[in-house]
DNA sequence: GCTTGCCTTCGAGTGCGCTCGACGTCCTAC
DNA sequence: GTAGGACGTCGAGCGCACTCGAAGGCAAGC
């Protein structure tokens, strides 16, 4: 599959992305395998970061046989989990904690249950922060050849 | 008054603090002029990045007689403010702008106006998709031991 | 009058998360 | 067989937003 197939699908699948799980992705019928081009196009990662991710342990990919990365659907479910995580803002060391842990197998559980549940807590103060931010911008524009010179 | 009394005035109005608004700082009766140990204490801003702040030009401060920082109120809802646009992730170079053109006078509101309100949409995308990682997140708690590995 | 401590300026340093470039390899198409 | 393009590795560089440290000033309290 080239990139211009992919990001045909893409569009007449969803139009705009951004949502784009796990779940969706089990969805649309791809190849077993994606060269990183098609990974990059269908998460909106690119090729570089791609590699940068692997490089300091957030996924591990497979290669084929002329070496080029090979990236099987829980690979691509991975990167798209780590992409939400960093949408929360989710430092890459977290990630990067979190996954050595899931490398390290089930015995991690409810430490791995814990970070998430850190992680969660500050997603919900950041919400907060955003939605007050958002109210004084409002304010902001409402109000706006108001008084306050700020 | 010292930053201590302050702090203490802060835990009886509020208790915890964040959502602070020029409104509100207001409300509290402070005195006119405060040093920078005060605003820094009243607004959870570091002295170190208030004075960033200033050199970069995101908020003028007066001097008072022995050449020390002194905020009058617009100064400290300035601040505010500020930090109000930081929580949204706007970048110090838009609120540069955006404090420019407060400067340079009443034509510019069109313009402020629309810087706003692109911040304002950049806001509500945010928004979405911290919302989107609550829920994948959530997902990843409640299913914990569950059957993807990622 | 001396210490203490908050303040000043200035410039350099830090940490994070990419992002890029160089250079080489391999596959495909013509 | 050769040209083009996507891919590989490696290491360096960048932009952002602070953050810190050095060196000195000034005012209040002992």
């Amino acid at each position: 599959m080239t990139t211009d197939r992919l990001r045909d699908l893409l569009e007449t699948t969803q139009g705009d992305l951004p949502p784009l799980t796990t779940e969706l992705i089990r969805d649309l019928d791809l190849p077993e395998l994606l060269p990183i081009a098609d990974v990059a196009a269908l998460t909106g990662v690119t090729a570089h970061t791609l590699r940068y991710y692997e490089r300091i342990g957030l996924v591990d990919v497979a290669r084929d046989a002329s070496g080029r990365r090979a990236y099987d659907r829980d690979a691509v479910g991975r990167v798209v989990f780590i992409t939400r995580l960093r949408d929360s803002d989710m430092p890459i060391a977290a990630i990067g904690r979190y996954m050595e842990m899931v490398r390290q197998g089930p015995e991690t559980e409810p430490e791995r249950l814990a970070l998430l549940e850190a992680h969660r807590a500050d997603i919900v103060h950041r919400l907060r922060a955003l939605e007050t931010a958002l109210a004084v911008v409002d304010y902001k524009i409402t109000t706006y050849g108001g008084a306050c010179g700020s």
